[in-house]
DNA sequence: TCACGCAGTGGGAAAAAGTGGGAAAAAATG
DNA sequence: CATTTTTTCCCACTTTTTCCCACTGCGTGA
């Protein structure tokens, strides 16, 4: 399982360093094959590419002429990009997703169980005092939630 | 079970000694394996490790359109760090997670059953103070708290 | 009251991780 | 097919992190 927040940077050429701590569990997952793809909330998902494959399964048979389904489908499998990790623990971030999720040089890996999420630094605060703040009454939970006890 | 406060202190490093009555208990459940990660009143919770993961399955497993369940994951997975027990009982406690409580130089760590929270002192006592103050009637209590009986 | 021991604290050195640059290989273009 | 540009791979340097050791202070017991 990933987790926790890793400051990352992205060097001139979009190579971005894996933190340590995750890299032999990518290699046992996934020999270091990961795959890129967007989120709708301007962020990056990094998939162990095993993983990522089971996600696209389930995208690609959604009924096509559902709207929802086929906006999934082309934001996520259409641009998913597969990248392997390097000798030095290195990815690299092609310049359309670092310019999709606003990535300069400070970014985020955020650990979300089996994937990751990419944020710009600075997308990432402002985004996260916003759910900090947020009110949450009033909004719909799902039952799963309401009986969490943490 | 934790239970009560008991003042720590955190030096340069970030480098926070665990009161010893509780070691022997962290080392018995987890070998020394602590998850800490953030909570919305800007306090931070520490986990064992194993009490940490049964509380991540149930978040990964919230279904991953939905706003509330996201907030939640990246809120919560997203800050969890696993550190580990120095030989002189001592964790660190990263950059990112001091600044998140306001944690300086002196916290408390309280004891909140299967883990604990981390504040600030002088947040604590602030919060502390409101709590005893706040007026809760007109509230509506859960049911769960109508028929409690302290 | 003094000595011993343990918990707490700080600092420093060794190891590991991160970063950047450059050269070689590959690809693209005319 | 040759030249230019891009990409990939490798090496070396710098910074950070981790681990270990030593000192201090307080409490306890002789």
């Amino acid at each position: 399982m990933f987790r926790g927040v890793n400051k990352v940077s992205l060097d001139a050429k979009g190579r971005m360093a894996l933190p340590t701590r995750y890299r032999d569990r990518i290699q046992d997952r996934c020999h270091g094959s990961l795959v890129i793809t967007v989120d709708r909330d301007y962020c990056l998902l990094v998939y162990p590419l095993p993983d990522w494959e089971e996600i696209e399964r389930k995208l690609i048979r959604l009924p096509s002429l559902n709207k929802q389904a086929r906006r999934l489908q082309r934001l996520m499998v259409g641009h998913a990009t597969e990248v392997e990790m390097d000798n030095n623990g290195r990815i690299l971030v092609s310049g359309e997703l670092r310019e999709f999720a606003g990535l300069d040089r400070k970014g985020l890996l955020i650990g979300q169980g089996n994937k990751f999420e990419l944020w710009d630094e600075t997308s990432w605060n402002e985004r996260r005092d916003g759910w900090l703040t947020e009110d949450d009454t009033g909004q719909d939970l799902p039952s799963e939630l309401e009986s969490l006890s943490l």
